[in-house]
DNA sequence: TGTCTTTTGTACCATTTCGCAAACTATTCC
DNA sequence: GGAATAGTTTGCGAAATGGTACAAAAGACA
C-alpha cells in the first residue's frame, strides 16, 4: 500500500506545445517553471554518467538541477524514468555529434580518425574526471536486470555497428579496402575499439595513449597501408 | 564523529596461519568460524558482479554469504574493502582460468580461440543473467572516483594487454603473422574484442553471436589467412 | 477582481543503509 | 576447571534514501 492518490502517471513531461508551429510563446497556463527542462536533464545526465544509477541519489540530482524533488518527479517521473530519459538524451547528443562525420564523404581513414576524435572528446569531458561512455559504463550494468535499459543498450550497440559498417562498405566500394575485407567484421572491431577506449578513459588513461590505440586499430582495420 | 572505539583497522583478515607449512590444522585459537572465508568471498563477488558496488547492500551480502554483518565486517572490513577483495578474487580466478592457455604452446589462432572461449564462459556464467566482466562492468565505473580501484583497473587492463602481446610476439616469431604485424597494436585489439564481448554479453547477446564476433576479430588480427 | 491552473517549497513518512557496541558462545591453552 | 581468545548474535542508532501531501505562489483568463 504505497501509492494513495497519485496523479495518474506523472504525465509525459512534454508540455504539449499547443501547436508545433507556434514556436515562441504558447503562453502556458499556470505558474511558470523555474527551470529549463533541457538544462536540468543535462545536469542529471552528467551525474548519472559520473556515478551510475544506484550511486546517484535524488538529493544529488536535486542539487545539481536546482529543482527540488517534487519538481523533479513531476517533470521526469521517478528516478528510473529520469535515468532512462538521461540515457536517451545522451544518445541524442552522441548521435548529433557524430552525424556530420558519418554522413560526410571523406576518405575512410580520415573519417575514422574524426569519429574517434569526437568520441574521445565525449569520453574525456568533465571536470571531475573523465566520464566515459554512458552505454558502456553505466547502462550496460543496469542492462542485466532492467529489460527497458537492456533494449536501449542493444539498440545503441547495434546502431553503432551499423554506422561503422556503412563507413566500411563505402570505403570498400571506393577501393580503400582489400577485396576480402568484411565490413561487418570490421564494424565490430571498430565498435570494440570505441568500447575499449571508453573503458580506459574512465581509468584515467591519457588522451595521448588512447589516440595511439586508435591509430593502431585504424591501421589494422584499413589494412597496413603504411 | 562516526567512529568511536573501533578496533584499529579490521585486521588483515588473514588469520596469520602460524606457519605456512603446517597446512592442515594449525588449530586456531578461539571459537571456530561458522563460515569458510573463501566461499563467502565468492558469494560476495557474485553479488558485486551482478549489481555493482552501490546497488549491493550489506544486507544482500549478509544474506548471500550467510554471515551477519558484524562477521562480514570482522572478516573483510567495510563494504569498500570487501569490494576490493572481491575484485582481487575475481582477478585471481580469471588469471587461473586463463593461465594454462597463455602458457601453452599452441598455434596462435587456436590459442586465441581458447582464450575467448574461456572468457565467454566467465562472462556468461550466472543463473540470474550474464554477469560480464568485473573490470569492464563495475570496477571501471568506480575507477573515476576511487584511486585504489582505478589502479587495479589499470593494472588489469595492462596485464591483459601484456598477455595478448606475448601471444602475438610468439606467433610472429613462428611466422604465423605477417612481418609488419605489430604485437602491441594487435594486443590492444584483442583486449578491445574481449571488452566488447563483455559488454554485449551483459546485454544478453547470445553466445553464438559473440562467438561470431570473436571469429571475425581473430580473422582480422591473424591476417586473412583463410 | 476572482477563479482556475500549474509549479514551487516545506515538511514529512516509511524504509533502507551502514556501521557498531555489548553480550553471548565455543574453542584452545594452561 | 579457569583464563584467554576468536567468533556469533542481537539489536541499536544515526543518517540517507525514494517518494509524497499539502499549502503557498505565480501567472493566465474571464
Amino acid at each position: 500500500m504505497v501509492q494513495k492518490t497519485r496523479r495518474p502517471p506523472p504525465a509525459p513531461a512534454k508540455p504539449a506545445p499547443a501547436k508545433p508551429d507556434a514556436a515562441a510563446a504558447p503562453k502556458r497556463r499556470g505558474r511558470p517553471r523555474a527551470y529549463q527542462p533541457d538544462v536540468a536533464l543535462g545536469r542529471a545526465l552528467d551525474l548519472f554518467r559520473k556515478s551510475g544509477f544506484a550511486a546517484t541519489s535524488l538529493d544529488d540530482l536535486s542539487a545539481a538541477t536546482g529543482m527540488n524533488r517534487p519538481s523533479l518527479y513531476g517533470a521526469f517521473g521517478d528516478k528510473r524514468e529520469l535515468y532512462i530519459k538521461s540515457y536517451e538524451r545522451y544518445r541524442e547528443n552522441a548521435r548529433a555529434a557524430l552525424a556530420d562525420v558519418f554522413r560526410a564523404q571523406l576518405p575512410l581513414r580520415k573519417r575514422l580518425e574524426r569519429i574517434y576524435g569526437i568520441a574521445l572528446d565525449i569520453y574525456i569531458s568533465g571536470e571531475e574526471g573523465p566520464k566515459g561512455c554512458f552505454t558502456v559504463l553505466t547502462a550496460a550494468s543496469e542492462a542485466v536486470n532492467d529489460p527497458v535499459i537492456r533494449a536501449m543498450v542493444i539498440d545503441s550497440l547495434a546502431e553503432l555497428d551499423r554506422a561503422f559498417a556503412s563507413c566500411f562498405r563505402v570505403g570498400k566500394e571506393r577501393g580503400e579496402l582489400s577485396d576480402d575485407a568484411d565490413p561487418v567484421v570490421l564494424s565490430q572491431l571498430a565498435s570494440a575499439t570505441l568500447h575499449t577506449i571508453a573503458i580506459r578513459a574512465r581509468a584515467h588513461v591519457s588522451r595521448k595513449e588512447l589516440e595511439a590505440i586508435v591509430k593502431g586499430a585504424i591501421g589494422v582495420m584499413c589494412g597496413t597501408g603504411k
